[in-house]
DNA sequence: TACAATAGTTCCAGAATATTGAACTATTGG
DNA sequence: CCAATAGTTCAATATTCTGGAACTATTGTA
C-alpha cells in the first residue's frame, strides 16, 4: 500500500490554506479537529451541521485538508488518525490560522445567540 | 441602470471572505487594491502576474470580491472606482484580513527572494 | 490460511462552478 | 446623436465537485 503523503511545511501555501478552509464543511472538520484532545479517525468527523457526510465526500475533504498542509493523517491499525499541524503552521504563518479559526468561532457563537433569541 | 449592490457589513461572512480570497487572482487584486493610495478603476487591476486578464473575467472577480463584502465599488463617470472595506472588516473580524494579507505578503517576498538567488 | 468486519480510498457519471469571447449597457465628450 | 471608453451580461465550453458503488487495507477470529 502506498503511504499517506503530506506536503513539507515549506511547500504549504497561503492560497492552499485559504482554498481548503473556504469550504464550510472543511472548516468545520478542521475546527473540530483542532478542538479535539487526541487524534481521531476520519469517521469522527463524519457529521457536520447535523448532516451525515457520505464517506467518499468525507474522504475527499480530509484529503484536501491534508494536501493543503493543514492536517496530518496516520494509519493506526484499521483506522486513520488525524491531527492538525497548527504548531508548524503557526511557526510559518503567524496568526493566520488562529485568526481564521477565531473569526469563525465568533461568527458561530453570534449565530447561535441570534437563533436562541 | 441598476445600482451596484454591496452587502451590509452584518451580512459579510468568514466563509465568503475565505472563498473570495482563496483564488490567487482575487487576492492579488485585493492586495493591490489595499495597497493603492486612492480608489482606482477596475481596469487598474487588469494585469495579474504578468498576465492580462480578459475583461469579463476581471469583472467577475471584482464582483466576487464585492459580493463577499471585501471591496466597495462606485461609479465615477465612465469608470467604476474601487476601494477595500478594510476598516469595517477589521471592526467586525479583527485581524482576519490583515493576517491573510500579511501571510501573503511574507510568502510573496520569500518567493521573490528565492527567485533572485 | 481464509474469511468477516471495519475504515477509508478510488472511480466515474452527473451536478455545479468557473472562464471568456461576443454582444450588450452606461457615461461622457464633442 | 455619435464615438469612445469602461464594465456587465450572456452563453457555450471547460473545469471542479459530489457521492454511490466497487475496491483496498488492516485486524481479529477460527
Amino acid at each position: 500500500m502506498r503511504p499517506i503523503i503530506h506536503p513539507a511545511i515549506t511547500d504549504v501555501t497561503v492560497e492552499g490554506i485559504l482554498y481548503a478552509l473556504s469550504d464550510p464543511v472543511r472548516v468545520e472538520i478542521f475546527m473540530s479537529m483542532a478542538a479535539a484532545d487526541c487524534a481521531k479517525p476520519c469517521s469522527a468527523y463524519g457529521e457536520v451541521k447535523n448532516r451525515k457526510l457520505p464517506k467518499s465526500s468525507l474522504s475527499q475533504h480530509i484529503k484536501v485538508l491534508r494536501e493543503a498542509g493543514l492536517i496530518r493523517s496516520q494509519r493506526q491499525g484499521v483506522e486513520i488518525r488525524n491531527t492538525t499541524r497548527c504548531t508548524e503552521l503557526a511557526d510559518k504563518f503567524g496568526d493566520l490560522i488562529s485568526g481564521i479559526v477565531n473569526a469563525y468561532q465568533r461568527q458561530n457563537s453570534a449565530k447561535r445567540k441570534s437563533k436562541r433569541a
